[in-house]
DNA sequence: TATTATTTTGCAAGCGGTTGCAATATACTC
DNA sequence: GAGTATATTGCAACCGCTTGCAAAATAATA
């Protein structure tokens, strides 16, 4: 790397500075664009700049407390569309603004993602996007007391002093639910997501507030616990067909749990829709392969990715601007998973 | 950021010094593993700095010299499980290296993928790792003058000079085109990919021979090109589907040409494989999701990111170890979306 | 044209580390 | 216990860039 090659493309700042005649302050300032360089300075130095080849040394420039147009990302694990979809919208985004990303993954690791969160801090990275983190309660208040830019994915912040990006959580429960009830069905299952997570109770509290609306009574043994994983509603599924009284519909807190209940159902040779009948959650792009289709309630993943960009933007241009919030809207998406009964 | 918090969590190498009485240049080299350090003194500063929560600011050593302990990772987009699964194997292997992941996505815009090498090399980062990148001549050679350390994913460099991880491709579609012969496929169709691939042109290759070998003559109006994409491949089908003597089998570049394959099939009111046989590439999720199931040669592609950060922290060990090729087994798999055919 | 206000530019310090080299402490010989 | 080899430690310089402050250049005013 320090080979002092000659055509070598590690050009500083100061070769520039020399190559064109001014000190490299001044370059420096020409290519932060700052405003109080001559005209003519500023043409010299960019085309040096750019004859040379020179690119700035993004560490270098943090270190010296500029920006260094590195956010960081965490999430969980990239092992599903859930979660790409949305970094494919932060990805985007970011590119589109010319960040880089520096990307951390938990592995689902609790203590990791506090580790992660202090690295980050001490890195002198811009700002720090959270996909659905867990344990938050620890950092988020050290962030928040560093003034540093962060903004919540999909997860919620009880102290209501963080920016978030989320869904209708509820009214999409609630709109499953009801197209459920009003394809006839009375005994709803409802299989959880992690409960440590917001919309796990979001879209409980939906599905509950559903099924009063319509006079269904709430029967707890029809809620199951799961974690969003397929493995954990494959056992949760089985706990229900377990029950005296089995439902006869089965909510799945998200789709890859509505996958897990449809492979739970067929080791049991029910079918779908025929036996019971399935909505998810997410309408990740498995949902439209699975067999039947899955009916689904769609979150704008890839654009909660965006927003959470852009909330974080706004905080990096503004750095007292209060804590604000997006709610995006979801969708019901009728597919093939669901049947009337009598 | 700046602000001198009371409880500011910015501790740095000298708070640690201090605090434990030496000097600063012995608490880095108690940090970085350094032997020649009393026993007693590395216990005391590693206790310091673990009570003030110390943690390495990345930039300022990646500046003075040392590593940084990021790498790369130059990708085209993260849109589809090819690319996410990769993506999850190098994550994976490089955190449990302790390394961290700064993503660059090209977006498909080869005239990025050149920008961000550069940036890269510009800013110290230990190593790069590329997956499917496209035009490569022009950087490789700079990269290679640099002596940085990169790894080549599912690409190969002719000048064979790089370090690489390949799947078997040729054998891979020789054994997919063989399957198909044996079922009593005459007329079997290849959607390609992007011929700026290696893949490619390799498994092309491999469906070449697999015809020779097996007497079957080689027609090139059965061959269409693609480019890994579904909208590509629905329309090449569509090509195909107006020839005079339409193929009785389709072998896919890989799974999302398949996947526009079958929505192109189905829009004639052709059915899988009743109506025409048809074999994918890669397996990804997706492919055990289609209707039918896809038949389809499987990649490592986990495994292929995994191996690319093995063959990156080798030469990252090891500067001058000559370039490695890696080349992983590819899997034939069997489902739904072939039919024996009289 | 001398004087003063305003632009532009350059210098130096510092961001938080790593490292070569010299200085000091400790261990080993005789 | 003096003398020398070896293990530890500290100092200073530097990585490439930003930025406050002062100096130099230019424009405005009298």
């Amino acid at each position: 790397m320090s080979v002092k090659d000659p055509n070598n493309p590690k050009v500083t700042i100061y070769d520039v500075a020399r190559e064109s005649g001014v000190s490299y302050s001044t370059v420096s300032r020409v290519l932060n664009g700052f405003e109080f360089v001559k005209d003519t300075t500023r043409e010299k130095v960019l085309e040096t700049a750019e004859r040379l080849g020179y690119v700035a040394n993004l560490q270098a420039r943090s270190l010296a407390g500029g920006k260094s147009n590195v956010i960081g990302l965490l999430v969980p694990k990239i092992d599903n569309s859930y979660i790409t979809e949305i970094v494919a919208g932060i990805d985007d985004e970011l590119s589109a603004a010319n960040l880089n990303l520096i990307l951390y993954t938990t592995h689902r690791h609790i203590g990791k993602e506090q580790q992660n969160v202090k690295t980050i801090m001490g890195s002198m990275m811009d700002g720090l996007l959270l996909v659905v983190p867990l344990a938050t309660s620890s950092y988020l208040q050290a962030l928040r007391e560093l003034h540093f830019p962060y903004v919540l994915i999909d997860q919620h912040d009880y102290a209501g002093e963080s920016s978030e990006v989320l869904a209708t959580n509820h009214q999409g429960a609630y709109e499953a639910t009801e197209y459920l009830i009003g394809l006839g069905h009375r005994r709803i299952a409802f299989i959880t997501g992690l409960m440590e997570l917001y919309s796990t109770h979001d879209r409980l509290a939906g599905y509950k507030a559903a099924l009063k609306d319509h006079g269904v009574p709430f029967d707890p043994q029809y809620v199951v616990q799961g974690d969003f994983w397929k493995q954990e509603a494959y056992h949760a599924t089985n706990r229900l067909l377990a029950l005296d009284e089995r439902p006869t519909a089965i909510f799945a807190a998200n789709d890859l749990t509505a996958i897990g209940a449809m492979n739970a159902l067929r080791d049991h040779n029910l079918s779908v829709p025929e036996d019971m009948s399935i909505v998810g959650f997410d309408d990740i792009a498995q949902a439209a392969y699975t067999n039947p289709r899955l009916t689904t309630v769609r979150q704008p993943l890839e654009q909660m990715g965006r927003s959470g960009v852009n909330l974080l933007l706004q905080q990096l241009h503004d750095s007292d601007r209060p804590p604000q919030q997006v709610v995006l809207q979801t969708e019901f998406v009728v597919r093939d998973s669901c049947k009337r009964i009598d």
